[in-house]
DNA sequence: ATTGATTTTTAGACTTATCTAAATTTTGTT
DNA sequence: AACAAAATTTAGATAAGTCTAAAAATCAAT
């Protein structure tokens, strides 16, 4: 009754695309995210089915059950515990952590995430400003919003992103907007929801489309 | 190029099975140690053979190419970090660690080896007493003793095990016998090669099966 | 509502790692 | 040296996960 990493890595995936649309999660975009052909999926597919993981109809797309979720979720949970320890304790950037959570997500001891949560102090956030489920699924609400939301005139600080592509990280590092960086929401331009924010003394323009994708704290 | 779970596995069994006998390592003491058939060791021997891990003439057993030592050592000294990690860290038993690290040894990151080696203060020894590799697969000197060579007289103190099933260790700990725990070499009878020792105020008498087993400060 | 495009599934093949059963090579003994 | 026993390899199957190419179902659109 073991699932593959690979079985792991595909209920994760449609774990995440379901947070996105409502409905079920098509074969395409999950062979998309899989990095994989729709044929391979419909096979997966198929396996999770017989092992009670997804729901699924003939060409009507998958959704998780409670007992899939519950395996998406705690792989989850692994992977920003990992990220954690990594930037933590080991030094890691921000982003450089990824790649090797991917990994870590994977080993299979419930005592050792216990543990390693303990060790990590029950942090409820990822150095991504993720939220880090506890060992019964359950999320922490979020005491954060998007940049884009944040109200005229407030000091704030930048908690984390909801988009991790290597260009808009290294962006970001680029215009000084770290992980921790303190700063003050001066100025909205209604006209394309553009934000300016002052940061070590420098203002800095930022557009709605980057604002967007930036978690910080309310 | 790269090497999959059960490939890193083979590898690290024919490095330690080559550690006994001075010889190659027979077919069927490789498939034992892997829990699996003869026929699919052989399998294996081709493939690793063909990736110029192994040398292998038909029917004379396998050793490692220098290529294929480097890659057991390098599991050997991720398999040890991790095991110095969970105990120093994450407050596990030494009892308890091994099939944890079992598949930590496999996570593939030159940077995250790096960085948990300095983190942990490049330890020498793992909680078993074994030797950790450095990074280019050097062992450190051994300090150390079995317990049946120990001088007479001469105070010690229980660094490590070659024996790790769990009745031997579990019989460690019934009589006290446990990591770090100091003593001394009070007799020794020839006939049998048994020793007695004192420890806590207490003598006790350890048989010449169960000394040789038992690495001790020298 | 029929056509055409898109999405999804099936069919058949390949790879890795395993197995059983049979064949072959080596070893040990007389 | 010959023959039996033991060790090893080969042959052919199976399961997981993938692919390409083709068939089937759904959707979109006039």
């Amino acid at each position: 009754m073991e699932n593959s990493f690979t079985e792991e890595n595909y209920l994760k995936a449609i774990y995440k695309l379901s947070r996105k649309g409502d409905s079920g999660v098509s074969t395409n975009a999950l062979a998309e995210r899989m990095d994989t052909k729709a044929s391979s999926a419909t096979d997966m597919i198929k396996r999770l089915s017989t092992k009670k993981l997804v729901d699924h109809k003939k060409y009507q797309g998958v959704t998780l059950t409670e007992k899939g979720r519950k395996v998406a979720v705690d792989i989850i949970r692994k992977h920003r515990l990992w990220e954690v320890f990594l930037v933590e304790h080991l030094g890691f950037g921000w982003d450089e952590v990824h790649d090797v959570a991917e990994q870590m997500e994977h080993i299979s001891s419930p005592l050792l995430v216990e543990r390693l949560d303990r060790f990590l102090n029950h942090p409820k956030y990822d150095p991504h400003g993720g939220p880090i489920p506890d060992a019964e699924g359950n999320f922490p609400a979020p005491a954060r919003i998007k940049l884009d939301e944040l109200p005229l005139g407030k000091q704030s600080k930048v908690l984390g992103v909801t988009e991790h592509s290597d260009s808009f990280l290294a962006y970001l590092k680029k215009v000084g907007l770290d992980l921790g960086q303190a700063f003050t929401l001066t100025d909205r331009h209604d006209f394309d929801r553009s934000v300016e924010i002052l940061l070590n003394g420098e203002t800095l323009h930022v557009s709605h489309d980057v604002a967007k994708h930036i978690f910080v704290a309310n």
